[in-house]
DNA sequence: TTGTATGCGTTATCAA
DNA sequence: TTGATAACGCATACAA
C-alpha cells in the first residue's frame, strides 16, 4: 500500500485519519506501522481523539455485586439503608464500591424509586442579581438536606416556564419553585394530580390556594409611594417591568395608584413607562420621563438596577438627584448604598425568603399536607435620593 | 362488623385505617359511616394522605398505544423519528398523546436511549454576574438547539466540584461546561474515559489539552498593568479573589507581576490583598490598602464589584478619586459606566464567550473528535477612575 | 410500516 | 440478614 500525502496541517491529517482507518478498516495501530513524521503526528492525534483506549463502560450495582460476591439487592441496601445490613458484608460492599469507583446511575434510581431527592426552580432570568441571590439562599438550604437543586430560567415567558415545569416533573423533580403566583390555574391543577408540592415566591396573597412564601408587593410600594407623597410631589413618574403577567410588577404599581387615590391626586398624574430590566434600560427610560410634558419630580423604579440606571443618565444630562429630580428603586440590593446619591428604596431580604421557600418546600415533600403562607416583611430605606420637589 | 380499637395516637390509626380499607375492601368513605371520634379524625387523616382524589398516575408509553391501538413502539417511534411511520398512524398516536396529555418520561428515556439532550454547567456562583451572564448566553444557545441546560454552582470549592460533575454525569449530561483549567487531573481522565466532552471557559492556555473558549487572563491584565505602571505608578496594591485553586485569579495576578518585572519595579511594590467577592468586601479591603505602610497609589481590583466598592468606600473615606487614588477593575460589567467617577477596566464579552462555548459543545456532542480551542479578546477601556499619581 | 421482545440500572417485594 | 425476581417506562434490534 502506498499513500501520497501533500501535508496541509495536523488537523487535516487527523481527519485523513480518521477517513482511512473507516475505509481501509484497519486499526490505527496498523496505521502507525508507515512510516512519515507528519503522518506520524497526525496519527498519534487521531489516536487520542478516537479512543482506541475506549470508553469503558460504567460499573453498575450488578458489577460491584459480583466483586463482592453478594447479591445486587444487598449491595443497594448497603447504600440506601446500610444499617439493615450486617457490618462485615457492610464493609466488603462498600470496598467494592470504591474499588470499582462505583456512582450509581441516577436516571435508574429515580426510574426504580420514584424519589430524586431533586427540587427544581423556574426564575424568570439569572441575570438579575435578586433572583440569583435568593436562589443561591435557597440553593445553600436544600444542599444541608442532601436534596440537589434542578434550575431553569423562563426568560419571562409564560409558555416556555410552563413547558419547563413540565420538563422538571417528568425528570422527576419531587417538588416545584416557582417565582409569583399569576399562571393559567390549569398549571396548579397539573401539580396537584401529579402530587408535585410547590411553593410560591416573591409574592404574597393571603387568599392564594398555594404555599407561599414573600412579602406584598403592593403594600411595600404603597408605603414607599406614601412616604413620597408625603414629602410633597404630586406629578410621578414610574419605570417599571412590563406589568402583563408579572404580578411582581403590577401590585408595585397598583400600591403607587392606591397611595395616590388616598392623597386625593388624580391617577393621571402618574406616568408609566415599561421596559425591560437593566441599567441602560432605565437610563433610556428616564429621557423619556424627561422628554414629557408636565414633567415629573419623582420617578419611582420598579427595582434598583432600573433606579440606578436612571440616576446615572440624569447626571450625565445635567441633572442634579435629587434636587431636580428624586429618584426611588426597590431591593436595596449593594449597589443602592454605592450610587450617588444613595438609593432611597425598599428592602427586601431576597436571602431569608429563599431559605424559608427550602425549609417548606422540604416540610412539603416529607408531608404533603403543609399549605402554608410565609409573610416576609419589607422595610423602607430613605436615602438621598428622595428629597422634597423644589418648585 | 364490631371493631374495636386501642386509641393510641392519631398517626397509628391513620395507618390501621389504611390497612382496614385494604382487607375490608371497604371504600374510607364506608369506613366512615363508624362512628366515634378518634375514629373519625383518624379516618379523615387516612383520607388526605391517601388521596380520595387520587393522584392520578402518569400516562405511559403503554397506556397512549392501548389508546390509539398500536403498539408501545410505533408510540415511541412517532416521538423520535416520525419519519419512519406512515401519516395515519401518526396522526392516530398524536391525537391520544394530546388527548391523555402524555408527556415522556425523561428518567427511563434517558435510561434507554443513553442521551439526554442535556448539557451539564458548573459555575463558581450564581451570584456573580458575570458567570450569570455568560452562562444565560450558553443557554439561549442551548435552547436554539433543543438542548436543556442543568445548572450547578460549586461555590469556589473544588471538592463540591468534584461531586457536581460526577453527579451531572451520572444523572446522564451528554456534556459539560467548566469554568477554569485548573482541577485534578484526574477529573479529566474520568471525563475522556466515560466520553463525555467538556469545555473549558474563563481562561486560555493554548497548552491545555481540552477543548477551551476563553480569554487569555494573564495577557489582559499585563497588558492594563503596563497601561498602569506607564502613567507613572510604582507602588501598586491589588485585591483579589483568593488565588489558590482560582486560575482567573492567579494568572491575573501573574499578569501585574509580570507588567511590573518589565517595568524594573520589585515585586515587593504590590501589596496583595486576597478578599471574596461582594461589594462591601472590596470597601474592607480598601481599608486595609490606606492602612498600609507607604500607600500605594492605585489600586488594581480582580473584578468591577470590588472596584467599585473600593471606589465607594475610599469616597466615604474623604479620598478623591482618582486625583488621591487610582482604581482599576476588570470585566467591565454595567456598573463600570455608571460608577462615579467611571471605572477602568478591561472588557470581557461574556456573552459572546458563553455563546461559542455552547456552539463548540454541541458540535463535540455531535462527533466527538472537535479539539478546539477558541481565544475571546478582550479590551481595555480606559475611564476616569485612573490617572497619574499626584506625588 | 408495524409489532414483539429484550434490556437499560435501579429499588422493592417476598421468601428463604 | 440475605437473595431472587419483578417492576419502573422507554428505545430498539429483529421479525413479520
Amino acid at each position: 500500500m502506498k499513500i501520497l500525502i501533500r501535508p496541509v496541517n495536523v488537523s487535516a491529517c487527523t481527519t485523513l485519519v480518521q477517513a482511512l482507518t473507516f475505509f481501509t478498516q484497519l486499526s490505527i495501530r496498523q496505521l502507525q506501522n508507515l512510516k512519515c513524521s507528519v503522518w506520524e503526528n497526525a496519527v498519534k492525534l487521531a489516536a487520542m481523539n478516537r479512543d482506541d483506549t475506549p470508553t469503558e463502560r460504567n460499573p453498575t450495582l450488578a458489577d460491584v455485586a459480583r466483586h463482592a460476591k453478594v447479591s445486587t439487592a444487598t449491595v443497594s441496601r448497603c447504600l440506601n439503608s446500610p444499617e439493615r445490613v450486617v457490618e462485615k458484608t457492610r464493609t466488603k460492599v462498600l470496598n467494592a464500591v470504591r474499588e470499582l469507583g462505583y456512582t450509581p446511575n441516577f436516571n435508574a434510581r429515580a426510574l426504580a424509586a420514584k424519589r430524586t431527592n431533586t427540587i427544581g426552580a423556574i426564575i424568570p432570568t439569572m441575570e438579575n442579581a435578586i433572583f440569583a441571590r435568593g436562589l443561591q439562599a435557597f440553593q445553600e438550604e436544600l444542599g444541608r438536606n442532601g436534596i440537589t437543586l434542578l434550575v431553569a430560567s423562563s426568560s419571562y415567558q409564560a409558555d416556555t416556564e410552563e413547558e419547563q415545569i413540565r420538563s422538571l416533573v417528568s425528570r422527576g423533580a419531587d417538588a416545584l419553585f416557582l417565582i409569583g403566583y399569576n399562571r393559567d390555574p390549569k398549571i396548579y391543577d397539573f401539580l396537584r394530580r401529579q402530587g408535585i408540592p410547590a411553593v410560591v415566591a416573591w409574592v404574597f396573597d393571603q387568599d392564594a390556594v398555594v404555599p407561599t412564601v414573600g412579602f406584598d408587593n403592593f403594600t411595600a410600594m404603597k408605603s414607599l409611594a406614601e412616604q413620597v407623597i408625603a414629602m410633597g410631589h404630586r406629578r410621578i413618574a414610574t419605570i417599571t417591568a412590563a406589568v402583563h403577567d408579572n404580578d411582581r410588577a403590577s401590585e408595585r404599581l397598583r400600591g403607587i395608584h392606591a397611595a395616590m387615590a388616598e392623597a386625593d391626586i388624580p391617577a393621571e398624574q402618574l406616568s408609566i413607562l415599561e421596559t425591560t430590566y437593566g441599567i441602560d434600560e432605565g437610563g433610556a427610560a428616564l429621557e423619556k420621563v424627561l422628554g414629557l410634558p408636565d414633567r415629573p419630580t419623582v420617578v419611582m423604579c420598579g427595582n434598583d438596577v432600573l433606579a440606578v440606571g436612571a440616576i446615572a443618565r440624569a447626571k450625565e444630562m445635567g441633572l442634579r438627584i435629587p434636587d431636580d429630580l428624586s429618584v426611588t428603586g426597590f431591593d436595596d440590593i449593594e449597589i443602592a448604598k454605592i450610587s450617588s446619591p444613595t438609593l432611597t428604596t425598599v428592602h427586601v431580604p431576597h436571602r431569608r425568603m429563599g431559605k424559608e421557600a427550602a425549609i417548606l418546600l422540604i416540610d412539603m415533600v416529607n408531608d404533603k399536607d403543609t399549605n402554608m403562607k410565609i409573610l416576609i416583611e419589607t422595610s423602607l430605606q430613605i436615602r438621598d435620593s428622595l428629597a422634597p420637589p423644589r418648585d
